[in-house]
DNA sequence: CTGTTAGCGCGTTCAA
DNA sequence: TTGAACGCGCTAACAG
């Protein structure tokens, strides 16, 4: 069924040697037998086994990622646009989704165990404190980049753990700066937990930003989702308070539809009275509730991509990613 | 560095083959020897090389999926089931993203030789005729199970290849149905592109579930992409003509939300004064524009891996599966 | 330029 | 119950 290299160089009365050169391009190989080799090649459908070619080269050209869950915008995001990368580049890509500790230990070994030589992780929004995958990979010594989220206690670009995050406190700012510039003075924040690293940056840069401006935080929520439920759900909430809010900052975009979901069908109208932010620039953005004014970020993984690929080819150190953002305005931001 | 059996053989002064049965709870091994092996296994760090194993046993546990966008919603549902579902089943899963002919071909090249099992295989949008992979998998006798989108003429289920839709022409005439109830009698039709064998089937359904109740379809378009900005486009040309529909049929829910964004964008109350319906169930039709009447499917992934699952398994043939959807009532449908 | 030898880490086979 | 020999498909290192 499978053509091998031996059954080549049988058809061809050759060594196995001459066709695997001739297949690699190998420079001491007569141009006259690779011509040869390859048309013999193509005709019979040869592919190699790149099984047997990693085991004997000790390199397998494959990474692994892993992540909670594809159908996310986050995670299709990241895994899209590492997978384009992955892809330019000649390397294969491993995913695997993991719904806990366990899950992600267990897919992290079987990675490895195909040869991965590197370990892509988005990391469950979740307040544990150790990783059993910074432990599991950690301890095979193979480098591991984290996306958005990443360990409190670990620090990055030292070893072969690094990440790459978004400028969560300078998202925070820019859309401060420019609701300020349109009059708002009181905000409603709703907000991840802080056990995460990034929801906590974009606290920290709420309450210096607001400080820094002379605003006032009125309402502040700390969610542990990150879903429009939620969001939807926290703003009804907020809408039966006596103070009202002149704008609502959120972390994100699922957050922010959901609670432009909300003001609508109290029949405030966004962007009139009430202003609503993102921070993503997703589907939700462009397509929700109400086109909303957010804040747009690069592709993480295409990033992270070429962090580890520096590694690779022995440039460098893999200095953690601090990926900056730019604000899009839309119509659900308008003057307080 | 890796730990291979030898040394875990050399550090206990067994045989690699004791230490090798050990670890697969071969029946011929000692219980005494058995736990020895698997303490000291956990203690070095032991893990099993793939490449190694699959050389030698020729089955990888892996299979490969190919598709033209992991970002897209329709991507990001079929790799997440289908990575569920292979999770589930102990077997990896390696995914390839590919734009043109050419890059599939290569790709699924690059899992076969990685040994993958079977390729999974989201086509794009096209109106080419050949596919590539069709050519290259078919001619390694791997199976090939399609999704939403199959090749007119191959008969899936005697060979290797078969598919996983959606029934189109079953989700037009649930929304025919709904629609008639509800009084609307004139349609007009936002569709995709015949040559797509489900975007046929749809017209197909709504055609003769027109006909079949006395309706009209008033304005008909098949668009070649199917993004929110063709729909919304669409619909303010529509806005245009003088007669207008009651009730905008879409063929899925990107469209149906970009449809809605012009209708409010021109003062029309969706739901209202004009009904609108999608297909597809996804993030924009619960938080898009307006809560969206739409069509809801089970996840494709899943269904598409069983299907392969049962031939691994040696029981029954891959026969094409044609999954049903069902009405999800929302706010975008109302009396006509 | 071409071929030979050896072995990557594992599992099948069969003998001890 | 355990172990020795052999080979999966491929390539590095050397010899011819």
């Amino acid at each position: 069924m499978r053509v091998r290299l031996r059954d080549l160089a049988e058809g061809l009365g050759l060594s196995v040697m001459a066709v695997s050169k001739a297949l690699r391009d190998a420079p001491d190989i007569g141009v006259a037998t690779k011509a040869r080799v390859l048309a013999e090649a193509a005709k019979r459908g040869y592919w190699p086994n790149e099984a047997a070619r990693s085991l004997r080269v000790k390199q397998s050209g494959l990474v692994g990622l892993l992540l909670p869950d594809l159908t996310s915008e986050e995670g299709a995001m990241v895994s899209g646009s590492l997978a384009e990368a992955a892809q330019e580049a000649g390397i294969a890509l491993l995913v695997g989704v993991a719904r806990s500790g366990k899950e992600e230990a267990e897919q992290v070994r079987a990675m490895m165990g195909r040869g991965a030589e590197a370990i892509f992780f988005l990391p469950r929004i979740s307040t544990e404190h150790r990783s059993a995958v910074l432990e599991v990979v950690g301890r095979a010594g193979l480098p591991l980049i984290f996306f958005k989220r990443y360990p409190a206690d670990v620090d990055g670009g030292k070893g072969k753990v690094s990440w790459v995050v978004r400028d969560m406190g300078g998202a925070a700012n820019l859309v401060l700066d420019h609701l300020h510039d349109l009059g708002h003075r009181k905000v409603a924040y709703l907000g991840g937990h802080p056990a995460a690293r990034s929801s906590a940056e974009h606290l920290r840069g709420m309450e210096e930003g607001v400080a820094a401006r002379g605003m006032v935080i009125l309402g502040g929520v700390q969610m542990v989702g990150l879903e429009a439920e939620g969001g939807e759900a926290e703003m009804k909430k907020m809408l039966g308070k006596k103070e009202r809010p002149t704008a609502v900052v959120c972390v994100n975009d699922a957050i922010a539809a959901g609670a432009s979901r909300a003001l609508l069908a109290a029949g405030v109208s966004v962007g009139g009275e009430v202003s609503v932010t993102g921070v993503g620039d997703g589907a939700l953005a462009c397509y929700g509730p109400v086109p909303m004014t957010t804040v747009c970020f690069p592709s993480l993984g295409r990033v992270g991509f070429s962090l580890w690929q520096k590694v690779r080819e022995g440039k460098g150190e893999m200095k953690p990613e601090i990926v900056k953002g730019e604000l899009v305005v839309r119509e659900s931001s308008g003057k307080a």
